[in-house]
Parts: C-alpha cells; sequence; structure tokens
DNA sequence: TTTTTTTTCGAAATCGATTTCGAAAGATTC
DNA sequence: GAATCTTTCGAAATCGATTTCGAAAAAAAA
C-alpha cells in the first residue's frame, strides 16, 4: 500500500528510472514507444509524483506563507480569500499563520514560515511592530516578501494598500459637507501605519474646512479596535465631552460599539451624533441605523498581493531582476442611515 | 548566500556528515567535545535544517490540510481558529483551502492536499456533497481524515460535531414554550446532515408538543444559506402565509436577511413574528433587534478536530492501533430580543 | 563497407538530512 | 599480555525525483 515511485514503474517496465522519469516529463530523448508505455503505466498504477522529493530536488515548495493578526475578521478573511484563489491559479498552496497583534509571535511566525522553506510571505503587520529587523532578515535571504493593508513604510519590499489618509479625508470631509462641525475620532493603535494615516486625513479634513483640530476628541483604541473599544470610548466621550455631532471610526467594529452603547443610553443615531465607520464590514449593512462606511477592497487585496508576489518569486527563480512596487486600490465611501 | 547545510558545517569541523547530523540530534555516540564544537559551530553558522529535506526522510510533512466551504464565514473562521492554534501547540503548519459548497472543488482540493504529502486533512462539507468516494479514497491511503461540523454519516473517520438535532430541539421547543404556535423554518441545503438534523429537531419539538407539523412553512435556503436567502424567503413567507409568529432560521445569517426584510417592511420583531437564529456569530450580538440563538462552539470544534487528527497521525507512525471517535460538543440557547 | 550523425537509453550525481552497520581506537578485565 | 568491552566515528544506503553526460545502438551519409 505504499505510494507508487518512478522506481516502481521503471522495474515493470524493464527500464531506468532515468528514463520513466524523461518520458512522463516529456523529455525529447525517450522514443515514442516507451514513452507511451511509461505514460500507460504511470496512469494505470496511479503514479503520484512524491512533491516533497520534487521540492527538495527543485529548491521550491509552490507553497506562500500568509501572517495576519488575526483571522476571525471580515476584512482580513476577505483578503484570504482572494490570496488564497489567486495562490491557486498559480499552483501554489497557502499556510496561513496569525501573530494576535503581538511582534513576538509575528517574529515566531515568520521564523516558522522560513524554516518551512516557503517561497514567499505575505504579511500585514501586528499593531505591536515598530520595528522590521525580523522583516529585513528574511528579505535579505532573498525570500520576497509583499506586504498589505498594515505596512512598514521603510521596508524596501512592495507593497499593497489603500490610501488611508485620502479616504479619511474623503470621510470627513464628507462628514463636514453634511453639516457636523464637532467631529470625534476613535483612532486605533499608535505603531500601525493605517492608524497614523487615517488619523492624517481626519486631522487634515479638519484644518482644511477650517476647523480647529482639537486633540481632546481624538480617543484611542486600547485593545485592537474591537467593540469594546467603541462602546468604552463611546462611554467616555460622552462623559468628557459636550456637543460632539459626529465620530468617525478606525473600523466598522469599533463603529458598532459606538452604536451599541448609544442604542443603550438613548443617543440617537444620527440625529444626536452621527457614527463613521471604516471598512464596510457585512456587519455595516444590517447593524441599525445601517453604518456608513469606507469600502475597502479586501479580496482584491489579497489577489492582488499574491499576484506580485508570485511574479517575484518567478523572476527570482529566474535571476530576472524586478523593482518593488506600491499599489494603491481605490476606495469609496458608503452612505448608509448612521450618517 | 546560499543556506547552511550539515555538509557545510562538516567541513569546516573536518568531521562527517554523519557526525554532525548526530551530534545535532543528541545521538550518544558523539564525544562531548565534538557534540559541543558542533552546535556551536551550528549556531554559529545560523545552521537551519532543510525541512524538505527532513520531511522526504522521515516520510512526514508536519503539515495538516484544512477544507472549508468558505472562509469569509464567522463560524468557519473560528473554526480554523482554532485549528492554527491547536496545530502550532504540536509543531505542525495549516494548509487552508475551500471547496465554495461545490462537490467538484472540495474533490479537486482534496487532492490537492493529498498530493502535497499532507499529514491530515480536516474537512467539512461542502452543500453539494452527497457520496463520498474521493473521502474514501484518502482514508484508503491511509492519510487521516477528521470531519467536524459538515460530516458524512457514514463515512468511517472521527468526527467533531454538534447535536444538531438537539440543539434545534432545543431551540424550537422554547420557542414553542414561550408561546408560539406557527413556527416556520428555513432550512439549509438538502444534502447536509446539518440541514437535516435542524429540521428533524425543528419537527421533532413540534410534534412533542402536539403541534401539527406543516411541510408548508419549511422553506429552503436555495443559495448557500446567506443574507439573501433569509431576505427572499421571508418576502414568500409574507406572501403565502398567515398568521406564522416565528421564524427558526439555520443560521444567523439567514436570520439577519428575514430581520432585515421585516424592519423594510413594518414587521415587528418579535412581536408580530419572532425569529431565532443558529451559530451565535458576532453578527447577532449587534443586530436589533438583537437576535436569539444558538450558540456553537466553532473555536473548540476547531481545536478538537486538530487534537485527534494529530493524534491518530501519532498512532498511525507508530503503527498504534486506534478507532474513530465521534465527539458531541455542547451548545447553548442565548436568548436576546429577537425571541 | 566505413564513417558520421541521430536516437535512445541509463549510470551516477544531486538536492539535504537520517540511520544502519561496521570499523577503529581506547579502556577494562582476567 | 591477551581478550573483551566501550566509545567514537564515518561510509554508505535511503527517501524519490531530476538532470548531466557519456555510451550504445540504429540510421544516414560517405
Amino acid at each position: 500500500m505504499r505510494p507508487i515511485t518512478l522506481k516502481d514503474i521503471a522495474a515493470k517496465l524493464n527500464i531506468s528510472v532515468t528514463t520513466v522519469s524523461k518520458a512522463l516529463k516529456g523529455y525529447s530523448d525517450v522514443s515514442p514507444s516507451t514513452r507511451k508505455a511509461v505514460i500507460k503505466l504511470a496512469k494505470e498504477m496511479n503514479y503520484e509524483p512524491n512533491i516533497v522529493a520534487v521540492n527538495l530536488r527543485t529548491q521550491q515548495t509552490k507553497t506562500i506563507g500568509v501572517i495576519i493578526p488575526t483571522i476571525v475578521h471580515h476584512f482580513f478573511s476577505k483578503v484570504i480569500n482572494g490570496i488564497i484563489k489567486e495562490a491557486e491559479k498559480h499552483g501554489y498552496l497557502v499556510i496561513t499563520v496569525q501573530s494576535n497583534e503581538k511582534l513576538e509571535s509575528e517574529e515566531k511566525q515568520l521564523y516558522l514560515l522560513q524554516q518551512k522553506r516557503v517561497d514567499g510571505i505575505l504579511i500585514s503587520l501586528s499593531n505591536e511592530t515598530s520595528k522590521y529587523n525580523h522583516i529585513e532578515a528574511i528579505l535579505r535571504k532573498k525570500i520576497p516578501i509583499v506586504m498589505f493593508d498594515k505596512i512598514g513604510k521603510l521596508v524596501e519590499c512592495s507593497k499593497v494598500v489603500i490610501d488611508d489618509q485620502l479616504a479619511a479625508y474623503n470621510a470627513v470631509s464628507y462628514l463636514i459637507e453634511k453639516g457636523y462641525k464637532r467631529i470625534a475620532h476613535f483612532r486605533g493603535a499608535l505603531n500601525p501605519q493605517i492608524s497614523i494615516d487615517r488619523f492624517l486625513g481626519y486631522r487634515k479634513a479638519l484644518v482644511d474646512h477650517g476647523i480647529n483640530f482639537d486633540p481632546s476628541l481624538v480617543y484611542i483604541c486600547s485593545g485592537n479596535n474591537d467593540f469594546n473599544d467603541g462602546y468604552n470610548n463611546a462611554k467616555k466621550l460622552i462623559k468628557e465631552q459636550t456637543n460632539i455631532d459626529a465620530i468617525f471610526a478606525i473600523t466598522d467594529v469599533v463603529a458598532v460599539g459606538i452604536i451599541k452603547y448609544f442604542k443603550e443610553n438613548n443617543i440617537k443615531i444620527p440625529e444626536d451624533i452621527a457614527v463613521l465607520g471604516f471598512s464596510d464590514w457585512f456587519m455595516a449593512s444590517v447593524v441599525t441605523p445601517e453604518l456608513s462606511s469606507v469600502k475597502q477592497p479586501g479580496y482584491e487585496m489579497g489577489r492582488k498581493a499574491t499576484e506580485i508576489l508570485i511574479n517575484e518569486i518567478k523572476n527570482l527563480k529566474n535571476n530576472i531582476p524586478y523593482s518593488f512596487q506600491k499599489v494603491v486600490l481605490p476606495t469609496s465611501l458608503v452612505i448608509r442611515k448612521s450618517t
């Protein structure tokens, strides 16, 4: 019941392993008759090449690794969907690991992936990550890395992102044009570029529209941008501030936390305070009131990052020089009832 | 810049590859002095064993494959989370693929995974799957498979499930005890065991409580149990039926579709019609009205299935006979505002 | 018929680690 | 001092496929 090998086929046909291998791979120095015999027998015996042996010989695993903060997350699961689909198109399989927003875990997982000899790695950084030694160490080993969503600006590799600053700018500008004046921002952790950029977009929109930027209206999500961050910060905000008429949240699930608190406390959305989210999770369309949000192309982000990565892998193998790309995907504002 | 191999270390120390390997693996027939020298140099040179070579030699890849219908799905992403965490504990990495609820795709992905020589496979069947040749073919090759959630009852392998019938029975009984009398059921596709069992639980609860089972109150979700299934079936139900006072939905997202339609048409939940979901997605707690649902332990399901699988892999390797287990995880009813 | 070319094949090296088995050298025992 | 036992090592086989290179056989050209 042991798997069939080239040797088995060779023995049955009384020819060498070499010839069998060549016949199956379409080499020209095999006579048509023996080729046919080999192919026929291989099919009959249900021969399947031992991929591990092939991997060892060819020095590639046809596998890519993905590191994300967490998989139980609407946006990231969509990204992974895009990754898996695109990878499959090129004959690659995908190993997914999670950093759980911890730098230490990110380092460990990265190490495991390269130890596994994946051909390339896709990564979205953890909230804790502000140094990139671990990433650069891998790049130095000539293992291609493509960053997406939560990137390290200074790392020299390809990246697929949205323009977080512009998206936030447009979102907040929309709020201002709707007439909202005192707009709070529930921002993400301090490290991630996306938190910084969305904050900067928020601030710039205010300033550009002649509204004073008030730092006390910016609340940090101390967890990992989750429901409780929204809920608790909303509670704090109501205690500490007056006349707030809108909140721009770093992400939808935070916005949903806000909505929950407001509903429990009879604060009307959007009449009393409007709420605007980010990412356009499915949840946004079913919550009450339906949440306005910035639509972020998760599937396409995963797909594109994979496309670039596989291209870099190919170029590396063929010694074709290539340069790092930065792809910026478009976003759009989805207006619903919460604003 | 090529990776360091045993050969490199051996050459530098003027000893054989054999001794180097043994020293690193702690064999006793290596003198303490050479062992120390080897370990020291290996560390200095940043030696990392080529896992692919090890895999070839040891005939295992320390990798498990997971086939799920879709990854963009709250329940399944939680399962995967459990799988990845448990696998990591035992030094396994996880390759995830999707069937997209298609049998043909499921067969293909299964084939790819075994071709990849994964040590074992976890699978939740597609809606289309009603024959199990492809699964049994893998089992015959002595690759352990553990099924979870959407299982094939007749396949001889380990399984991790909930008692769908009992869970549905309890849920519907609760509705009846609450006073609801004409209870509709939006069931899943015809093949999956979970659809069948939840339907049977629904019917049994009615009958056991002296309520006539009316087949015309059962609507099939013709898509893949998604939002639109709920929305469209709700519309149909309202057209076709009168006096319905509750709906038991196959899963939360279907229930959310129902809620959406009802809200658009001023049907009050639960006053006019109550809605009960299944799985307790995060969404259930934030939708309005908050959705009552059956809590289903996704993380634990993934974790347990992985634990069993890795155990079977270990036993197989050591020629220890083992028998297939069926683990039934407990569920509970989460009562919220929708009932 | 001899020489050259073309076809067809396979031995062996290789990818990198593991493991068996036997050999050599040193240490013990009698 | 001879016999036995320990310790330490490495040659070689192995996992299964790929690929180089040379050789034999057949075909073509002379």
